[in-house]
DNA sequence: GTACAAATTTAGCTTCTACTAACTTTTAGT
DNA sequence: ACTAAAAGTTAGTAGAAGCTAAATTTGTAC
């Protein structure tokens, strides 16, 4: 068994593990709108009462119909429950998911803003990151924010 | 003209900046597929001489089939370029988009390591975290990088 | 309490990304 | 040169997320 299978082998493990990686960063798209979702619906219970569609829609940039659409999904997969015509409500599932999510992407715009990132940046970027940072990540994040703060 | 206007007006002021943000992420998306393919063609092309189907499809972890589809895509798109059974070549418009992609993947990945991410985590959360970087966020990386190195 | 506006839902369509299974072409071994 | 394996392609399917247009329900102003 000379250097070159070992070097083939060596090749193919690699290309697995990065494989993974790509893999996960899919998985996460698929969960992404979920957390996006859950978050905006608590934010609105919060500040104004109640979540309907048509805030949801605004905040998100999308039609009614989307969101009408995405939130069947979620209450499919049990994260929400709303009856027809009638506003939206978190499961526990929800609330849960809601709850880690927005943690993750405050831990996220902080950070950002303390390494010197202006607000309106920080506040775009952390949105798109949030859904791909690892739990060793944002404890680096945190880390730094305690020394830093 | 009362403070609850000023505040309804705030408020829809407010979503459509969200939304916009949200729209970005979402345009992301849309180029985050490209920006993974043509950057590993050209690791394949510097590493192996060529990118083959079968190559991409081990790394990124999907069918033969679907890079083929996607390949159909980029080409359409002008990234790249495939004759039949024939391995695949980036376009000038596809090296360049690489290497940009290449530049700010590296440079993610680098900022999560001087961070003391470990390395196996600063080389996964970079691949997700990489689309959704904008430039001044990176420039407070790089600058993090030039401080800390 | 009726009419109109706002909100929600439904129907039908598109694109993207993925899959499996079957097929064709190319490459490599003998 | 032939055959088998490897690589690439095609066809058909599915689900997610988006859209527009039309229908329906709810809420409100008079």
């Amino acid at each position: 068994m000379g250097d070159e299978m070992d070097t083939a082998r060596g090749r193919a493990r690699d290309a697995q593990r990065r494989a993974e990686q790509f893999r996960r960063v899919r998985d996460a798209h698929q969960t992404e709108v979920a957390e996006d979702y859950v978050e905006l619906v608590a934010d609105l219970i919060e500040e104004t009462g109640e979540a309907r569609v048509v805030d949801l829609s605004e905040r998100l940039g999308v039609t009614k119909a989307t969101v009408n659409n995405t939130i069947q999904r979620l209450q499919r997969d049990g994260l929400v429950t709303s009856q027809p015509y009638r506003s939206i409500f978190l499961t526990e599932k929800g609330r849960t998911l809601a709850e880690t999510s927005r943690e993750r992407h405050h831990t996220v715009r902080d950070f950002l803003l303390a390494l010197g990132v202006d607000a309106d940046t920080a506040e775009a970027d952390s949105e798109g990151i949030e859904h791909h940072v690892s739990e060793p990540t944002l404890e680096a994040f945190r880390k730094f924010l305690r020394k830093s703060g």
